[in-house]
DNA sequence: CTGAAAGCGCTTACAG
DNA sequence: CTGAAAGCGCTTACAG
């Protein structure tokens, strides 16, 4: 900037008032620092910037995913962006991968670089940790799970009454022996789809559920060995609730290598890419992660305008898309 | 960190020494200055400590991509995330949408920001703007598309060859009458696969198309139409290679609607998700995304230590992976 | 082993 | 409409 000052003859805050297009610089020294900016391929510095403004505006926003390239994630990770471009933000982002400490690193990571906000898929069991930047002005909005230990907005999807609407679904095509298969019970979204299937059980006087739960499952790979073996127990189960995206691919290769893909029914939560274009269709519970990330980003946005209201929690409705294997009728044992 | 210094009573550079783990600083002084820095929850302000570093690194590299969201972009992503976090380097990212305006503005958000190298998918018919960073010693690695106007590395699948192998074994399955259905033609992926596709056709002495080749289907909708339109020709195509991932689902759904799922013909370029669950499985030349980001990412940082031989070109090879839909012979006509 | 002074590239708070 | 001085939070290049 310096050397566009001394190019143009003019003082630095000549400059600065021209790249910062504020007013009143007349239009002759305007053009002058315009065509010193050319010459020298000035590239202005965002930090040094950042670093003498008062309200050290750094026009970046950090988000802390589950895993990058897994659609969920990868989803609401766009929704942000366009929000955050809209703006004029760019996004940091990151992959936590269900590790509580690269949580934190990535945090601090985001933090040292003095993100005006956050947007965190929470993995750790305490997320207290955040409490010093909040109090220090840094809005975060959680998404997918609530945070542990902080008051804190959040989105997240119907994952109890959606799972419920899921199972029900399968006991009102006459089932009564419906397996449970889940992530690590660690994960609040797996206990809480858990949860709707119990809930869905029991209102339908199932109290006692006639086939296993298997939890744990963190892999497509892990889901289908899980489900190949609820096969061969006798009686097997006449219908699956998958409580997850892999899980229900894993369930659907489990049923394709068996042949059953057209006598054992299947609900999905989670949609699954081209579910429409197998046979059966897939039958799923549908999260919104484009509308999840959007609304998160407008919170985050909200908040770093200055709104000041208490943490709000904000659900967002799952849908029940039924393509052909959610309405198999149980087989006859 | 002048408070912590204050209150741990040492200078400023002593703070400065401990937070950089800088050898020579007596255990005592050392403690309480990290006592004090727990004490007053002070953070480290990285923009300011690499304003005033000589080599001004900011530990953060950028990447642009066409969609942050699809799985090819997320997965070259990831790798790419994969490799800076081994480095201690955090990532900047954002989605041109096939918009070279935006990936200008990308890159001077991220050049604002002193990333220390950027990935970049470009988009635009010309990079030579980034040749001035480049001479300011910023590195550049382009991938999937060489970049126009700019000497660089760059990673990209082998389109041509992988198309034409593609082609080939349609023909070798006995198919004449092969449609071309394909991307924006101002894509450089699109023109090399379609290269391939007519190279493979003259090298069978098919030299004249008998099916017709059906360029700028943005999405899988427009595939779709395309593909119902080309089922209405007489003759009818009896094969069909589908150069992209959203085009190839779009012609799944337009032979699903028709029915002619196990009739016609049909070769993807790269893997579509699911692919091998669906009947027919769906015949791809599959792409190596993780590889590539891989690549290209390990390229970036030789060039970010000091790597100062000639721009490379990268070219990771495609697979051919027969499922099904590849191997249907010609239907009598 | 420790510290005082200068300066990275900008914006602020003035003054004219 | 324009500019000189100070300072954001750090590291550098010294000196002791």
């Amino acid at each position: 900037m310096r050397d566009v000052a001394a190019l143009s003859g003019v003082s630095l805050k000549t400059v600065s008032r021209v790249i910062n297009r504020e007013p009143g610089v007349s239009p002759e020294l305007t053009l002058r620092v315009t065509r010193a900016i050319e010459q020298l391929d000035f590239r202005p510095n965002l930090a040094a910037s950042s670093l003498r403004r008062i309200d050290g505006r750094t026009a970046s926003i950090g988000v802390i995913l589950e895993d990058i390239a897994n659609p969920y994630s990868a989803a609401v990770h766009r929704a942000v962006e366009d929000v955050a471009r809209g703006h004029g933000l760019i996004v940091l982002a990151g992959s936590v991968d269900e590790d509580p400490d690269r949580e934190r690193r990535l945090a601090a990571a985001f933090i040292a670089r003095r993100v005006e906000g956050m947007v965190v898929v929470p993995t750790g069991e305490d997320q207290s940790y955040l409490a010093i930047e909040q109090r220090a002005g840094m809005s975060i909005v959680f998404v997918d799970r609530p945070p542990m230990h902080l008051d804190a907005d959040v989105v997240v999807s119907d994952d109890r009454d959606g799972a419920a609407a899921g199972v029900r679904h399968l006991i009102s095509a006459g089932h009564r022996r419906i397996a449970f298969l889940g992530d690590l019970t660690s994960i609040r979204t797996a206990q809480e789809r858990f949860l709707g299937y119990t809930d869905a059980l029991e209102t339908a006087g199932l109290a006692v559920s006639q086939a296993r739960a298997v939890h744990g499952l963190r892999s497509s790979e892990l889901a289908m060995v899980a489900t190949l073996d609820l096969l061969d127990e006798t009686p097997p189960p006449t219908a699956i609730f998958a409580s997850q995206n892999l899980i229900t691919i894993g369930v659907l290769r489990a049923l394709r290598a068996r042949q059953l893909e057209r006598r054992i029914a299947l609900v999905g939560f989670d949609d699954v890419p081209l579910a429409d274009l197998l046979v059966p269709g897939v039958t799923v519970v549908a999260q919104d992660p484009a509308r999840i990330g959007q609304l998160a980003a407008t919170t985050l946005f909200g908040r770093i305008a200055g709104d000041r209201g208490p943490a709000a929690r904000h659900v967002v409705a799952t849908t029940l898309i039924p393509r052909g294997s959610g309405e198999i009728a149980p087989a006859e044992v």
